[in-house]
DNA sequence: CCTACCGATCGGTAGG
DNA sequence: CCTACCGATCGGTAGG
């Protein structure tokens, strides 16, 4: 509908991504988008509903994208690493998701918590149900503790895309034939394989010798 | 030495760690500390040597630490545990410590690697070194991104220290006899063990068996 | 009457 | 360490 909204809401996004909510004034967003300071609060009584506006665009967005990720990859090969690498491509497309979203859980957990627990947990329960039923299989570790492990991929999905500026400066380059981004990822994938699965599977393997 | 120099670090970390330093302003470290804002500048000359000095001290708590660490599990069994563990341990007692860093390694990447690489890149060579000996013994997979792997259990130590009060929140408890952290930590620890080493170690169900 | 803004200024607070 | 301030900028609102 509105242009300017969305320019608005693009432009904070990433303001509040890179400097932090507090640290974001109204004119930057202004300058950001061509607007003026009194502008933005016609279409945004607040700042605060700003920040809320790009929240709930964010978490519609992963809301809307998690349910094909998971159905896309219901059947075939190495289910494991198609949907972690989906769900890293989510945020590597646009890192400022992932930074935002770490500092909304570092500045406001129960806000974001409410807006989670209704929208998000269900889909959080379907992997943990699938990880519970691998546990009776045998195929996975009976020690993995389900939730935790779960919060711990999040983790170093979102901390690992959002401190990726960091890491380039910080862990230096193994094989600078591909970049940081692309190693930390296939490193994460790989960590949370191993520490999931009793059988190691081959396939991370085999997509190098067939390439 | 100056009894107000360190009411005020303390204060400082406490408040960064919780608001972030842009939306943490003098007058709120003045009243946390009993003092007026005039007189914070009368110790440091700006807000940002503040911050400065509580990152310094910070660091070179943690650059004491780690050697420490190293070395008390230079031997014996279960090494990899505890070194682990300690580090949970030195961010557990002071999870600030952990939301600071956070803050820092988002607000500003460039100003935490200038002091890293000079004070603690040595160490994570000592590490990454053990892990390419590893290697080569074929203890632990060649697989192994050794840089990227490091810098992923980095991640989830500070992120799942700091990000804590969200996890009581969204993780639930599978086991409401402990806690979260403790849930959160061990399955760090299986995680960042299992992806490591070829050969299961029985150490972490040693552990329980023996108890 | 509506939308999408503007220039100017409100009361307070920031770091210094 | 406090009092007394400064230039500027904060989020938000006024009438047009």
């Amino acid at each position: 509908m509105s242009e300017s909204r969305d320019k608005i809401l693009v432009a904070s996004l990433h303001l509040f991504a890179r400097r932090g909510y507090d640290a974001t004034s109204l004119s930057m967003i202004g300058e950001a988008t061509g607007l003026l300071k009194g502008s933005l609060v016609y279409h945004f009584s607040t700042k605060d509903a700003i920040r809320k506006a790009v929240l709930d665009g964010l978490l519609n967005r992963w809301k809307d994208v998690l349910p094909a990720i998971l159905m896309a990859a219901a059947s075939g090969e190495n289910r494991f690493e198609r949907i972690l690498g989906e769900a890293l491509g989510f945020f590597l497309a646009e890192p400022d998701r992932a930074r935002f979203l770490l500092r909304e859980c570092l500045d406001r957990p129960d806000d974001l918590q409410e807006r989670y627990a209704k929208q998000l947990e269900p889909w959080i329960a379907v992997v943990a149900d699938a990880i519970d039923k691998g546990k009776e299989t045998g195929e996975i570790y009976a020690t993995v503790n389900t939730r935790a492990y779960i919060w711990q991929v999040v983790l170093m999905i979102l901390s690992s895309v959002a401190l990726s500026p960091l890491a380039d400066l910080m862990v230096g380059e193994d094989d600078p034939r591909q970049d940081m981004a692309e190693q930390l990822s296939r490193e994460l994938i790989r960590m949370a394989h191993q520490s999931l699965f009793c059988t190691p599977k081959t396939s991370l393997k085999e997509e190098k010798d067939h390439g």
